[in-house]
RNA sequence: GGCCCCAUCGUCUAGAGGCCUAGGACGCCGGGUUCUCAACUCGGUAACACCGGUUCGAAUCCGGUUGGGGCUACCA
């Protein structure tokens, strides 16, 4: 049997450094073995996937140098490799749940569901369907359905006994029945849900080996379930450690960047990237720390696979990025780069145009435009205050306008302007009294070239890491005062 | 709260009962080199979370405690 690994990225959002790391040990692991790797797409999510964030997730993985020898994009004998295009097979496979008992429609409203999990917390019990539509007669089920009354179907689970898992690293893992969930598999929009959608595609793509985010080993179960009620052979499982923020909290754009399109834009090298990424999953020579991703793969092993969660430590990144920088290229290779990196004729020239009517001489060139080659920018909380705002209103600005530019679906001026109007108009102030600290947390300066082009160049990642950076000068957020702008 | 996972220097890690006086890398500190800085180079700093077992012998095995993390959605 040759083996089969996939990564399965759900595109609603950013390609996350994760998705690489957890990309890179599924590619190493079936190359090593002269297998296959698969990509697929886990759009089952309407409201929140997009095929921007898929392509973006896409580009940014071949970026850093990784491939698949199926996926939505090269085809493949298993397609469609977009779960949002596989609504017939899921489907099919719903009703057969059905059909055999082993799942069932249920009506519940979002506020019973509501009001039974706070009652089982309350009670200090796992949090659990209670399983009140299992006891639903056949003719109760038809007339709900025939009343137009929306459903979704749920996961039947054994009352007793304990799920084995085994997991190829943590051995045998029990989980007692009664703490998993009837989970729901089919949504009232008819689409499936990831523990569905996952079991249905790794089956018939063949997958032999799940190696995912360690985030899903408490719905392993559910999943092996579901092998059971098919019939079905389930794949190798290893749930791998999640990255980490420093202070060991999962890697969370809150805290750090996340996005690879960040790291990129930061200008670390894509080899500089993924080599940073395998070692924190593969052993590198003694001595010597480079590796490439034939090297990576060559000395990929599933024993070396620690289970802490590793820390993402960018300090470690830089050195090995600038060892990349000055080692693994000559100076026409580093000018080439530089180049691609900032001064790619089209960037240059918005950044000229907005120059040229505010200086007096070329050399007024560096001071005035530095930022636009920087990453972070050095700002002081003196230098973000405003007398229009206070500080709290100061931070919620920021904190505000950050959402707002995460939300945009394009990235034009016209929308970067938008968000800001509507940040002033949420804090109930005139735009230009809240315009200035964004200068000073943007380009670093109160006095600068115009705001909006020059956020609309920098681009959003690196835009959201200067705002992070301001909102922790001026002393950081609350989870409080975030839960209250939320609204 | 409940369930589950994890635990070696600040960080990434080597280590699968004696080879451990715990090794390497990043960082940090100091020396050398050098027109400055960086790079390079030499050296130093620093860890087996704790408590009990098992064993002639434990970082390695077992149990407990503590700590950290994840999950607990009609999100993945």
């Amino acid at each position: 049997m040759t083996v089969r690994t996939r990564i399965a990225p759900s595109p609603t959002g950013d390609p996350h450094v994760g998705t690489a790391y957890v990309a890179l040990i599924n590619y190493c692991f079936a190359k090593k073995n002269g297998g296959k790797f698969v990509l697929r797409i886990e759009d089952t999510d309407r409201a929140r996937s997009t095929r921007e964030s898929e392509q973006a997730i896409l580009d940014s993985l071949h970026w850093l140098g990784l491939s698949w020898d199926e996926g939505p994009d090269v085809g493949g004998p298993h397609g469609p490799y977009r779960q949002s295009e596989r609504s017939e097979i899921y489907r099919e496979h719903v009703q057969k749940l059905l059909a055999d008992g082993n799942a069932f429609k249920c009506f519940c409203t979002p506020e019973r569901l509501d009001d039974m999990r706070a009652a089982q917390r309350a009670s200090k019990l796992p949090s659990r369907y209670d399983g009140l539509c299992t006891s639903l007669s056949a003719d109760e089920v038809a007339k709900k359905e025939a009343a137009g009354i929306p459903y979704v179907v749920r996961l039947s689970v054994p009352a007793e006994g304990v799920c084995v898992v085994n997991d190829l690293r943590r051995g045998r893992i029990e989980i007692e029945w009664g703490s998993v969930d009837m989970q729901v598999l089919m949504k009232s929009d008819g689409m499936p849900t990831y523990h569905l959608a996952n079991v249905v595609d790794d089956h018939l793509m063949e997958i032999t080996h799940v190696f995912r985010g360690e985030e899903w080993l408490s719905s392993a179960p559910k999943h092996l379930l579901l092998y059971q009620y098919f019939g079905w052979e389930p794949p190798e499982l290893l749930h791998l450690p999640l990255l980490r923020n420093p202070d060991k909290s999962k890697l969370s754009k809150r805290k750090n960047p996340t996005s690879i399109l960040f790291y990129k834009a930061m200008g670390y090298l894509p080899d500089a990237l993924l080599n940073f990424l395998g070692l924190l999953c593969v052993m590198p020579p003694e001595g010597e720390e480079i590796m490439d991703l034939p090297l990576m793969t060559d000395r990929f092993a599933l024993e070396h696979i620690s289970l802490g969660g590793p820390v993402f430590d960018v300090t470690k990144l830089d050195w090995l990025n600038g060892r990349y920088l000055r080692e693994r290229n000559d100076l026409d290779s580093f000018m080439s780069k530089a180049g691609t990196w900032g001064l790619e004729t089209d960037r240059l020239r918005r950044i000229a145009a907005l120059a040229q009517p505010r200086i007096e001489r070329l050399s007024d060139l560096g001071p005035l435009l530095a930022f636009f080659f920087a990453g972070r920018v050095a700002v002081t909380a003196e230098q973000l205050r405003t007398p229009k705002l206070d500080d709290v209103s100061l931070r919620k600005a920021l904190q505000l306008a950050s959402w707002g530019f995460d939300a945009l679906t394009s990235w034009q001026t016209s929308d970067i302007e938008a968000v800001l109007k509507d940040v002033a108009a949420r804090l109930d102030v005139k735009l230009r009294d809240v315009t200035r600290p964004f200068y000073v947390a943007i380009t670093g300066s109160a006095t600068s070239v115009p705001l909006y082009d020059s956020i609309d160049i920098l681009g959003r990642d690196i835009v959201r890491e200067r705002l992070r950076i301001a909102l922790e000068v001026l002393g950081g957020v609350s989870s409080a005062e975030l839960k209250e702008w939320a609204k």
